[in-house]
RNA sequence: UGCCCGAUGGUGUAACGGUAGCACAACAGACUCUGAAUCUGUUUGUCAUGGUUCAAAUCCAUGUCGGGCAACCA
């Protein structure tokens, strides 16, 4: 039966039904996508959509997906962001999709720089053919030259050079002969094309620069249009799926490869809308300079939408492609509200959090009629909606802390929780009553005293009372501190840049909250890779600073929380 | 004022000439030892104007609005 579930929700996009019609047809032996990063930078949301798409396909249709490092351009890239983009894609495919990853001979990602010997063959090819040339004009002249997208361009005064000529030229350049700049290598078009990209596009520049991952072996390095689709044509991919802003590439990878004379399949590609989350920043930039300013603490602040960040706020891979696949594929640009995003983590979360009590903001509670000295064990589920994960005992004594939004000395209407002379159930245990409220020389509420009905407990003659409120509660004798960090929203507009606004005026100043929380005493053994639910309160994970003496739980979501909207 | 792409409730997405559906959000109710979850229900939509057709969200034309493209970035 759930395999029909999964069928039903099998996502079809306008890519899907082009992927399936050529399934139908037969018209490739293997589907072959691929996931190509610049490692110039820390993967985010928008690059879980297009992985989540790639490999996804690749698992659908029996293919494969290739990781690939676009590293085309070496003063930009480093082998950190190599090594993160490794991490992040195997944190978002294991379990699901590592058997379509592909991986080169060595078992490592594919690097477009792998290629540069073939690539520099085939720009020699282009130039034997007369269809591509060495050209001396300085960046600022190409760019004069290349007219405007309502103005055609004019030939560069070098564009006739002979195929010797331009051979030996491009050897030199190869060699080192030439300081950056100096010249670059072209595909021979149309300087009066009405796409742009078609007006003798550089297909090689000079650049006197160590590669991350060729090291010294090269001064001339292709650029993307050019390294792309042949790296494509390499791998034997078969759709080359991009974001929108490439559509106006696509006539320039399709001539490359056309122009070349090659005997395999060529690749073919298809472009998507990137995903734009609500409340959010996604630009590399500028998230870089929240980095550096010190609005957020790093590339993994559980705040930021990177992969780093969001796996360290607890999100699982489960909760993140299922996002993912819930917002579809299309070429509609749109804004997706980032609460699509916060349902998949809490339907994600509530089917395999373990249920726990703490509270964030404590109020002492003595239950008056309660024993001194003694001390009773309650038995809780670790989570309703899978009883296979069974059941914890929970220590119950005098003096409790309960949390201090579950009081309040004049409520407002429809407020089921304590209140002076009112009951409230205490979950797993008794039905309390409110009796005294003990207040400081400020008026600030210090203490409540109470009164258990002793007979309510879980199972006893009262417990089925009907009682509105049901609240949570730690015993202050057992408790055990571990820092909370409460997350929320980076900012408080759904599009942040709107108009041209600086990020930095909508910041959410309350996006960091830290408290101490006192938790129920089986929170001493936590396992990193659990997720817990504090009852009433939210998502939490352990995070990373966690140490022997310090429990940290990062709240990964709150509960969907109706009552804080109706509460005037 | 060039070329390319797009437009379905508040948001995202489906319908491939034949009943505008789903999800999120919102609202109302049921249930509840989590104001969660779950269940039920409600509100809200085909950018405009023409045309083709028995029939148009879908095809055509025009317009409007939005986006992308002029790095030796990807």
């Amino acid at each position: 039966m759930s395999s029909d579930i999964s069928k039903s929700v099998t996502p079809a996009d306008f890519i899907r039904e082009i992927v399936a019609q050529h399934v139908a047809e037969n018209k490739y032996s293997r589907i072959v996508t691929r996931f190509p990063p610049e490692p110039n930078g820390y993967l985010h949301i928008g690059h879980a959509k297009s992985i989540c798409l790639n490999f996804g396909i690749a698992r659908e249709f029996g293919g494969t997906c290739n990781l690939r490092m676009d590293d085309t351009n070496p003063a930009k890239e480093d082998v950190e962001y190599v090594e993160s983009i490794k991490a992040d894609v195997h944190w978002l495919i294991q379990d699901w999709a590592e058997q379509q990853l592909g991986l080169n001979a060595s078992g490592q990602p594919f690097y477009a720089s792998d290629y540069f010997e073939a690539l520099h063959g085939f720009a020699v090819d282009l130039i034997k053919k007369g269809k591509a040339y060495v050209c001396d004009l300085s960046p600022a002249d190409t760019d004069a030259y290349r007219g405007a997208p309502d103005r055609p361009g004019r030939n560069s005064p070098w564009r006739d050079r002979s195929v010797d000529e331009n051979l030996d030229l491009f050897s030199k350049m190869r060699a080192g002969a030439f300081p950056d700049g100096a010249c670059s290598l072209r595909a021979k078009i149309d300087m009066a094309s009405p796409n742009v990209w078609l007006r003798d596009p550089l297909l090689y520049r000079i650049r006197h620069v160590a590669h991350h991952h060729t090291g010294s072996a090269w001064c001339i390095y292709p650029l993307y249009d050019f390294a792309h689709c042949l790296s494509d044509y390499l791998e034997g991919i078969t759709h080359s799926i991009c974001t929108l802003e490439f559509e106006v590439h696509r006539p320039l990878y399709d001539w490359i490869l056309e122009n070349l004379d090659l005997p395999k399949t060529l690749p073919r590609q298809y472009e998507f809308a990137k995903l734009i989350p609500s409340h959010t920043i996604v630009s590399k930039r500028k998230l870089i300079s929240m980095v550096q300013e010190g609005i957020v603490s790093g590339w993994d602040d559980p705040r930021l939408p990177t992969l780093s960040g969001i796996r360290r706020r607890g999100i699982t891979p489960n909760a993140l492609r299922s996002f993912a696949t819930k917002v579809g594929v299309t070429k509609y640009i749109s804004l997706t509200d980032i609460a699509v995003y916060e349902h998949a983590i809490r339907d994600d979360l509530n089917a395999i959090a373990l249920r726990r009590l703490a509270v964030l903001r404590p109020l002492k509670v003595v239950i008056t009629n309660y024993p001194e000295d003694r001390v009773e064990e309650f038995e809780a589920v670790n989570n309703p909606e899978k009883p296979q994960a069974g059941k914890r005992l929970i220590p119950f004594s005098r003096e409790l802390f309960i949390e201090r939004d579950d009081f309040e000395e004049t409520p407002p209407p429809k407020f089921f929780r304590l209140k002076p002379g009112g009951e409230v159930r205490l979950k797993y245990a008794f039905i309390i009553k409110c009796d005294e409220v003990i207040k400081d020389s400020n008026g600030v509420v210090t203490e409540l005293r109470c009164t258990a009905d002793l007979d309510s407990r879980t199972g006893g003659v009262t417990s089925g009372r009907k009682i509105k409120g049901t609240i949570h509660w730690v015993s202050a004798r057992h408790a055990i501190q571990a820092e909370a960090r409460l997350y929320d929203r980076l900012f408080t507009e759904a599009e942040p840049e709107k108009d041209g606004r600086d990020f930095r005026t909508v910041l959410n100043p309350s996006s960091l909250e830290i408290v101490t929380a006192l938790c129920e005493p089986s929170l001493l053994s936590t396992a990193a890779a659990e997720r817990y639910q504090f009852e009433r309160l939210g998502y939490f994970v352990l995070d990373r600073d966690t140490t022997p003496n310090k429990l940290v739980f990062n709240r990964c979501i709150t509960l969907k929380d109706t009552w804080s909207k109706v509460k005037p």
